[in-house]
DNA sequence: AGGTCAACCTGAGCGC
DNA sequence: TGCGCTCAGGTTGACC
């Protein structure tokens, strides 16, 4: 599920249960999700304190108070879910969580905090994965050096996404999922922000003008912090009755919406394959 | 240098 | 009930 969106859901949903509170007890069920864990992964972990969270692109950062960071990337399939220690409906989740296709057999962690918080990492695909980085060193660090910039920063800004897509053949589209352009944006959201934008995801990348860029600039953010909002609304505390985090009936645009009509024009949108991907877009309001 | 595409892994959904 | 097929929100590395 995790594009930016969600992941900063799950950012927020996990921050009260972890921060300030001791990993009590750290159960590591497998050596690898998408790579290796780190050495001795559990025992490090565990009696060490959470000072606070933070995210960069699909990243959520879990900085432990020494200066350590446990950086987590959820993939496609990777969740959280909280239970609480001794919890007596913890059977009850389980059948819940099963008859809903999360199964305990892809629980790869389960983390028990001081305060009582169960927190298990479930991802049946294992495209996520978690490593420990010192704090200092996470600019220069390989999964986070090449990565562009924040889509709701002010660096996201129409004189960036005009140097960069400058003499690009390649889709818009491709442009904007290239998380060394901006860090964050999936094919979810890259499709809702060309609509909002009303710019075929097809155009060339170096081929748009500078006052669509900034149409564009726009519509990320403001599809963004709608399904930022749309996420913290639902979720209320940001657990479900299941026990999980993150996830939220998003109400969007195109994606997923072949065959139904264009909320601005009611055209019916389209979908295409683009490098492997599907691509939703009203061929009406994204003509050009 | 830029661009495309298969591969990583498992489950859900659908047609038969 | 089960089989086979397609698709899935991410990322990387090999190849043109």
């Amino acid at each position: 599920m995790p594009e930016l969106p969600e992941v900063e859901t799950v950012r927020a949903g996990l921050e009260p249960v972890l921060r300030g509170r001791r990993f009590v007890h750290v159960e590591q069920r497998r050596k690898d999700l998408r790579f290796p864990l780190p050495e001795r992964f559990a025992a490090r972990l565990t009696g060490r304190k959470v000072a606070k969270l933070d995210r960069r692109a699909k990243y959520i950062l879990i900085h432990l108070n020494d200066g350590e960071v446990l950086a987590v990337h959820l993939g496609m399939t990777g969740r959280f879910s909280v239970s609480r220690k001794g919890d007596r409906d913890a059977a009850q989740l389980g059948e819940f969580a099963h008859e809903h296709g999360n199964d305990a057999k892809h629980d790869h962690l389960v983390f028990t905090m001081s305060g009582g918080a169960v927190v298990t990492y479930n991802d049946a695909r294992r495209f996520g994965y978690m490593t420990l980085i010192p704090e200092r060193e996470i600019a220069h660090d390989a999964f986070f050096r090449g990565l562009g910039v924040e889509p709701l920063s002010d660096e996201l800004s129409p004189a960036y996404l005009s140097s960069r897509a400058r003499g690009r053949k390649s889709d818009l589209k491709a442009f904007l999922m290239d998380q060394r352009i901006v860090a964050g944006l999936g094919n979810i959201y890259v499709c809702e922000a060309l609509h909002m934008a009303r710019i075929a995801p097809g155009r060339a990348g170096g081929r748009i003008s500078r006052p669509r860029l900034g149409r564009l600039a726009v519509a990320v953010k403001a599809v963004l912090l709608e399904a930022i909002g749309a996420g913290g609304s639902t979720l209320r505390d940001y657990v479900q009755p299941n026990g999980e985090l993150g996830y939220f009936s998003a109400k969007w645009r195109v994606y997923g919406r072949e065959g139904l009509p264009c909320p601005e024009c009611r055209t019916a949108i389209r979908r295409r394959t683009d490098s492997g991907r599907s691509t939703f877009f009203c061929p009406s309001c994204q003509r050009t």
